[in-house]
Order: structure tokens, then C-alpha cells, then sequence
DNA sequence: GTCTATAGTCTGATAGAC
DNA sequence: GTCTATCAGACTATAGAC
């Protein structure tokens, strides 16, 4: 689908546009926006991306979730048979990318482009992000590291705290990394202390 | 500031801004679409809150901020001693209430404000939410309860869990508040298994 | 590949009748 | 308290010059 044009300036417009999506939001962030951030015309993005608004916006999302997919998978490989180390490597690559606001993407964005486009960016989403982390805590589950009966839940929650993570950097000087690594210890270990 | 008017009518008014902001966020909802569903004109919403939009927002955000503040100190002495149950009092409160967004608040909501409006949402937002459940954490500290260093960052975590329960409510049938209770449970007592 | 110019739509906001 | 009518501005998108 889309353009099949390859080219630098092309590239370029897509780096910028899944970043602005990425933190603002689909209606927050206008073509102006993503072109004077380029340093061109809101026209001329027509030329790199001729369908549009939506079609951008379902392209950069769907490029970065394929690309986190692939990330995690590899992350989580990397970790061996430790889970914290999964989690961890899993942790350092999403920090070191645009957010993923899967709640506001259901939320907010969803509700904003056409449904075809909704279901399957909806159902990628849960594919390249929350799959690979919920198959990472099952793997644990059939090793007798844990008895949590949803790992979907844990994998969605663990999602949500890297993204908690990356809005809090903006506030305190901890780095991402370190709270990720804290939060990893008390989603394994507990808060309270073992006797 | 803004208007002083309390009627029946104004007061559904900002009930429906409220959850349609909450919901989609600042730049999604149109006035035509709250209007819509009260079943009146767009500039009919004038009559009660002439400031416009943005006031609008900032109203019913800040309203809501302050009952949550209210309700999840209320919860919080409910549970007595016992971090677990005003853990679960304030994921009761929350999941029964439209939801807070923190990260697309702060991402995508503010910066389509006024920074004077925006700074001071920020700071609610922080009161309301984060320091109630980051004083739960720092009291069961001093219980002897824990050694975690950032009751901040456990309190934006627990936040980000109940934010991403209220969201996976739509796609499973498990209720928000035993899904609430699983990972209160992770938190405490961790993943592995006690020995 | 980027520009200017502009059409058509949506949105927030105002004025004034009932 | 709600309506109709309307406007200015911002938005997406198209046409065509360079």
C-alpha cells in the first residue's frame, strides 16, 4: 500500500512524523507541524506521501511496530532463560525509541482513523509489543518461575511502566535504565522484604 | 475563575466534557461533539461556559483532579496499615472513575494548552495523583515494609497499571479489579515464588 | 523535490432572536 | 437555556509552476 518511493527526503519525513505521532498523538499533530519541523511546505509533503494525513500516520505506526517486534524478540532471545534479563533488554530498547502510548493509541487515536485501518494497527500493536512480552513471563511460567495466571496482564503492565519510565525522565535525573531495572526487581522480587 | 453559574444543565455540561476529554483527550474532542451529545448546538455550550474550549478543559480536569484527590485520601486511610488493602481502596476508586491519562496528559494535552494552564494542571495532577500513593508507599517504608528508594517512581507505576487495567477492560471479561488485585499481589509479594 | 495558490472542510467563537 | 446564522482561522488536500 501507499508509495512505493524510496529516498532520503522520504525517509526523512517519515523519521520526523512517527516521532511527532508518536508523542503527540494523531489529531495533535498537524502536516504544518511535521513540515516545518522539516524546514519545508505543508504541500510538499504530498509529494513523499501522496495519500495523506491517515496513511502516514498508519505507515510510521505500523514501520515502528514492526520494527519493536523484531527488537524484543531479539532482546528477549539475548536474555537467555533469565527472565529479568529479558525484561531488561526489552526495557533498554524501548526506552531508546519514541513512546509507545498504547492507551492513548486505543483511546485517542483509534477513534480518529478510518476502522479498517483502527483494527489492524490495534491488532499489530498487541502483536510486535505486547506478544513478545507475554510470551517471555509464559516461558517463565512453564519453567516454575511464577503462578500468574495472566501473562497478558503482566505484559501489559510491564508495558506501562516503561512508558511511565520515559514520561518521568522528563522530571527527574534518574536515568530511564535504572528504573527500569528498580521496577523489573519489584515486579520479580517483590516490595516486601524476603525473610 | 471562569464563570460562577451552577445549574443542572451546566453541571452536565462538564460531566460529559469530563469523560469525553479523559477519554480522547484535549485536541480529539470537538465542542460539536460534546454539544452533540447532550443533544444540543455547539453554541449553546457558550451559554454556560463562555470562556471556551480550553477553560473548559481545564475546568473539568482540575475538578476531576480534586475529587481524586479527595476520594483516594479517603481510600488510603480506609486501609488502615495495610498497604495492600489502600492499594486496592485507590484501584477501586480509579477504575470506577473516567480515567487519567498521565502520560498523554502530559505529552499530547499540555502542550496544546497555555503554559500557565498547562503548569498548573502538571502540578494538580502530580498532588492529586501521584502524592497520595506516594505517601501510602513512603508510610509502609518507614514500617519497615520495603527498602524501595523511589516511592515517585511506585507510585507512577502503580498509576500506569491501573491506567493500562482500564484500558484491557475492553478486551477481556476478567473485571478491573481482580485484575487490580493480581498485580497489587505482584507488587507485594513479587513473581517468584517465596521459598 | 519544493514552491505558491487555493479549494473545501472543520472548528472555536460571537451576535442576536426566541 | 437553546436556537440560527455567521465569521475568521486552521486544517487537509489538489493543481500547477519552477
Amino acid at each position: 500500500m501507499a508509495s512505493e518511493l524510496r529516498s532520503e527526503a522520504r525517509e526523512r519525513v517519515l523519521v520526523v512524523a512517527e516521532r511527532l505521532f508518536s508523542e503527540r498523538g494523531y489529531s495533535s499533530v498537524t502536516l504544518r507541524d511535521i513540515a516545518t519541523e522539516l524546514g519545508i511546505r505543508q504541500a510538499s509533503l504530498y509529494h513523499h506521501v501522496p495519500d495523506g494525513k491517515e496513511q502516514l500516520y498508519v505507515e510510521v505506526t505500523e514501520r515502528g511496530l514492526d520494527r519493536a517486534r523484531f527488537a524484543l524478540e531479539r532482546a528477549i532471545d539475548a536474555g537467555g532463560l533469565s527472565l529479568r534479563d529479558q525484561l531488561a533488554g526489552a526495557a533498554r530498547y524501548l526506552l531508546s525509541q519514541p513512546p509507545f502510548d498504547l492507551a492513548r493509541m486505543i483511546r485517542s487515536d483509534m477513534p480518529a482513523i478510518s476502522e479498517i485501518h483502527a483494527r489492524r494497527l490495534t491488532q499489530t500493536a498487541l502483536n510486535s509489543l505486547v506478544r513478545p512480552i507475554e510470551r517471555a513471563f509464559a516461558a517463565a511460567r512453564t519453567r516454575g518461575e511464577h503462578h500468574m495466571p495472566s501473562e497478558r496482564l503482566l505484559a501489559s503492565s510491564f508495558l506501562a511502566i516503561i512508558e511511565t519510565i520515559q514520561v518521568s525522565q522528563r522530571f527527574t535525573p534518574m536515568p530511564g535504565e535504572t528504573m527500569a531495572g528498580m521496577m523489573i526487581d519489584v515486579l520479580l522480587d517483590g516490595l516486601h522484604p524476603r525473610t
